[in-house]
DNA sequence: TATGACCCTGACGTTAACGTTAAACTTTTC
DNA sequence: GAAAAGTTTAACGTTAACGTCAGGGTCATA
């Protein structure tokens, strides 16, 4: 026996529709999995660790195996590392947060409108902790760009003066 | 005697223009600085270790004292810190190139035009490598604002979609 | 089925960027 | 001019994010 999944991967899949390419499936390695993000093994071990990424598939003698979807998720991770400057304890906070509006959707159209008092205020409550998370980062991001093409200005000033300066040493 | 510079601090200023406001004069201690610029007193000292910021004056004492000058340069080294997320070897490395960069047109204007053929190419290679290390940066900050900005539309999105949840949930 | 290539789980090591503390010295203030 | 407040150097401590290594299993392939 190969893997440890006891429902069939592919018609269980969260989302229903077919994968547009079928997966070579029963996923890859770590080190293969590392080698794709261009991070190491170790980082992989280290973020399962702490909750960020856990492959969704084990074989039975215990190896990590990685399907698409999981090199997805790290490359969002990494995105919100290298891009945002987040480090991993803010990364698991958003991506919670992230986990549970995915939840909230999906239960949401599950019951199609006709949830209790007490649930429709929770969900408003998670909704309302979303939105507040969302616009605290989207503030920092527009300061941070702000601050960034400010820089990327000076940048290009420095660059034409010592362009003149070249220029003026024929 | 409160401070060890010999030559008149307000004569002898590298810009020969009177500074607009009279300085108080004789700098402020290393705790006030750090306060001011919302780092620590260590920090400081960690700075000057590492060769990133020397305060211009020194008591009899041996006690820093930072004048407005400095506070301006720290400004410059937390804004390449937290604004462009370099760590503090690069951000001696622009520095000094900067540093390089100011020395260089002085000494242009000081010579004016005549100066020798070695000295001319030496001048040349500083602009040329201050082009590269300029444009490189530059390169960097345009690809993580392209980055960012994506990442901000994507909130931008997920906001929407918060909004319109709430809405539906009346 | 053997064997080389991988992987597992500890566990300790590393680096950057400071934090903290101690013992002695300066500066300021009353 | 003496206490209070602040500073100095030196040295060890801390934290995040991994690197590295040992000892022992697992996988793929010939």
């Amino acid at each position: 026996m190969p893997v440890t999944t006891q429902p069939d991967p592919v018609l269980d899949r969260p989302d229903a529709a077919a994968p547009a390419t079928a997966p070579s499936d029963s996923g890859i390695r770590i080190s293969d999995a590392a080698a794709r993000a261009g991070v190491s093994a170790r980082t992989l071990r280290y973020y399962e660790e702490l909750g960020l990424l856990t492959p969704s598939l084990y074989t039975a003698g215990g190896e990590r195996r990685y399907t698409d979807e999981d090199l997805e998720h790290l490359a969002r991770i990494l995105e919100l590392r290298e891009v945002l400057g987040m480090n991993l304890d803010e990364i698991r906070e958003f991506l919670s947060l992230e986990t549970r509006l995915d939840e909230l959707r999906a239960t949401y159209r599950a019951t199609k409108g006709s949830t209790t008092k007490k649930a429709r205020t929770e969900q408003k409550a998670t909704l309302q902790e979303a939105m507040v998370l969302n616009e605290s980062l989207a503030e920092q991001i527009s300061t941070k760009l702000e601050r960034m093409d400010g820089f990327r200005a000076k940048l290009r000033h420095d660059a034409q003066r010592c362009r003149e300066l070249l220029a003026e040493l024929d």
